[in-house]
DNA sequence: ACCTGAACACCGTTCAAGT
DNA sequence: ACCTGAACACCGTTCAAGT
């Protein structure tokens, strides 16, 4: 095979397909993905450096296809903050199948540097200490992180003798749904509670 | 090789063994797993269903082996809540290297019903709603998995060109420690916030 | 510079065979 | 019931060779 006039790959279709392949499949191995890219799998390792670097791609056309220009920065901190965490929920919402691969890091730091930038801003401007703003947005990271997994994560099994042994949580149980209801509404109860607690770092609070 | 009189392996032991085994390499393989126990990889599959049932029984060590006796459930649920949280974030970071494969899904189920039915009865009688008891257990667990990966997470970097274009950004990573106090720290403020925050759901608050 | 095809070390899992 | 050893399909990565 000839080398192609125009490059068959990039890293950003690498990145692409990826993506598309490990939400749909649930797993990333290089052969499929090198399959799905028309690709010999060595291929890839003219643009990338190996597998590690290709889930950091994955995260990186995460953060690109999500909208983030419709973000108004413009608002009130608190308002800011929670449209920017629900996008960011979104955007793994959207490939659950990707998001173990995803939700153990961040997204792609080119990406957040343009975020942190305009969040860190919002919270000075709010009235928050310089050196509160990254634990605060850290924190609120992580919350997002660990709430995309549980989106996926398989739902809440009850057992019978939990039942008999643990009355209580049995009747908080019966007060919960079984589906992917859940995980939102921990995710919205979560989020607010946060917020709120920000708020109250505020010296006039 | 003949059969051993008492068997070489039990479930308890490949778990000990592969948290032990994670947390010092970084990574799990079956055959290390075997080498570390003395034992062929194939003798394992007569204990376990595959990997991620071993990833499983890691769980289900670190909660055996986390200090849950100690818990006082007497105190207000505030307290009693933070110093569960602080004890779950802490059985993490006692196996940084160990996180990436525990933090994707929350700890063994045995152990968790018994601590839920003590933190569903604390915050029922503190006035909580029942629809709302599991989604602030969900939100908080999915913060503290989170602030897991988050703690052995590489530091962030700082590049030079962030530091010209995002001046805010540059402001308030000036004030912020580049070691792994950063991560606990983010621990704290947010641990602090969602709790505070919850307490704003109680009805006479 | 960019891709192929062959090759390597390694992995998770199965299974017949041994006691 | 519990373990071994051989075997299988497969994976991530490297590298010489081609244009």
């Amino acid at each position: 095979m000839p080398r192609p006039r125009t490059p068959l790959l990039d890293r950003r279709r690498i990145g692409a397909a990826a993506l598309r392949l490990a939400d749909e499949q649930g797993t990333l191995t290089i052969p499929a993905l090198a399959r799905a890219l028309g690709v010999a799998p060595s291929a890839l390792y003219h643009h990338v450096s190996g597998r590690d670097e290709i889930i950091s791609l994955m995260r990186e056309e995460l953060a690109l296809t999500t909208g983030d220009a419709d973000q108004d920065w413009s608002q009130p901190w608190a308002q800011s903050l929670e449209a920017w965490a629900r996008s960011y929920l979104a955007a793994f919402a959207a490939h659950p199948g990707a998001v173990p691969l995803l939700a153990v890091a961040p997204l792609a730091e080119p990406f957040m540097h343009a975020m942190y930038e305009k969040v860190a801003e919002s919270l000075l401007a709010a009235g928050f200490a310089e050196a509160q703003v990254i634990p605060l947005i850290n924190a609120l990271e992580s919350f997002i992180l660990g709430s995309a997994l549980d989106l996926v994560s398989p739902p809440v099994m009850v057992s019978n003798v939990t039942r008999e042994t643990a009355p209580h949580l049995s009747a908080v149980l019966d007060h919960t749904p079984t589906d992917h209801t859940r995980a939102k509404s921990s995710f919205d109860i979560g989020l607010r509670a946060m917020l709120s607690g920000f708020a109250h770092l505020l010296p006039h609070d």
